[in-house]
DNA sequence: TTTATATATGAAACAATGTTGCAAATGTAG
DNA sequence: CTACATTTGCAACATTGTTTCATATATAAA
């Protein structure tokens, strides 16, 4: 789906920092920080349309913003948003300790977790740290 | 174990700040914020103190911060804090998206993901958000 | 194509959160 | 009680997130 089928979907308007971020999560390989998005952006960015552009693409439930960390944000977009109308399933985050990538594991799905009597759960979020497989692999080949 | 007690185990000087952090967090039934804790200090209270303070407690795996929204952090003293030497089984962390409660359910263990080849585990936290029972309760008789 | 208008933007100003360097204060081993 | 490594607290700064309001603009309707 392209930025401007997912915003028409949606019922929102083609401005162009929703198009320029939606175009830019499209191509990033893998969850970006605000300041990855900024850098892209460059002139054309402004941090409160950032902030205002994020939270109406979440609401709509085109992208989903990633807390690795109390410091470390990231924003990814859904993937139900390249398979029309499917309901995007709960998936693992990773974050490299070393690196600070983020990624999302669409392939490890979450566990329903079972919450006491009178909980009413609405979201499950997870995020598994360690080394990714590069810096994993560079940490067996200095010692 | 008393506060006292956890810091002559892990061989760290028995500061005020750190005396005084670990015996509210001792006392509070949940995980608790910055503000929480600077209220209760009051005077007392010194940001660039508390942040090296909680930077310490975690390092020593007195503490452990949850992280539930990128706007929420909270501090709560560690299992094994209390049952010496035994290892905190990673546990469910629940965010109240109406009240802002955060609590540990230490009865709701973590699944094991398993990663990708490659990948080298660390940590896995898990947040789970949605209505608390206080809030689920008000919510239903409310309609 | 033009116009009306609801929506989105961007500036200013602020609030909250987190970090670093350094001199002074303090906990503790001896 | 003293020596000294550790911790504190101030200043100064960096990053992240929010609110208000006038201006600009995307789009539906004429």
């Amino acid at each position: 789906m392209t930025p401007v089928e997912m915003l028409t979907l949606h019922h929102l308007r083609k401005t162009p920092t929703r198009l320029a971020i939606l175009k830019y999560l499209q191509t990033a390989p893998f969850p970006q920080s605000e300041n990855d998005i900024h850098k892209k952006m460059q002139d054309s960015y402004d941090r409160i349309t950032f902030y205002r552009t994020i939270q109406t693409l979440m609401e709509s439930g085109i992208i989903h913003r990633i807390v690795a960390d109390n410091t470390t944000v990231r924003y990814a977009l859904n993937h139900c948003t390249s398979a029309l109308n499917e309901q995007d399933a709960d998936h693992v985050h990773f974050f490299c300790t070393k690196c600070g990538k983020v990624e999302c594991m669409e392939e490890v799905a979450v566990q329903p977790y079972q919450l006491p009597d009178g909980y009413k759960k609405e979201e499950c979020n997870v995020v598994v740290k360690g080394l990714c497989n590069e810096c994993a692999k560079k940490n067996s080949a200095e010692k």
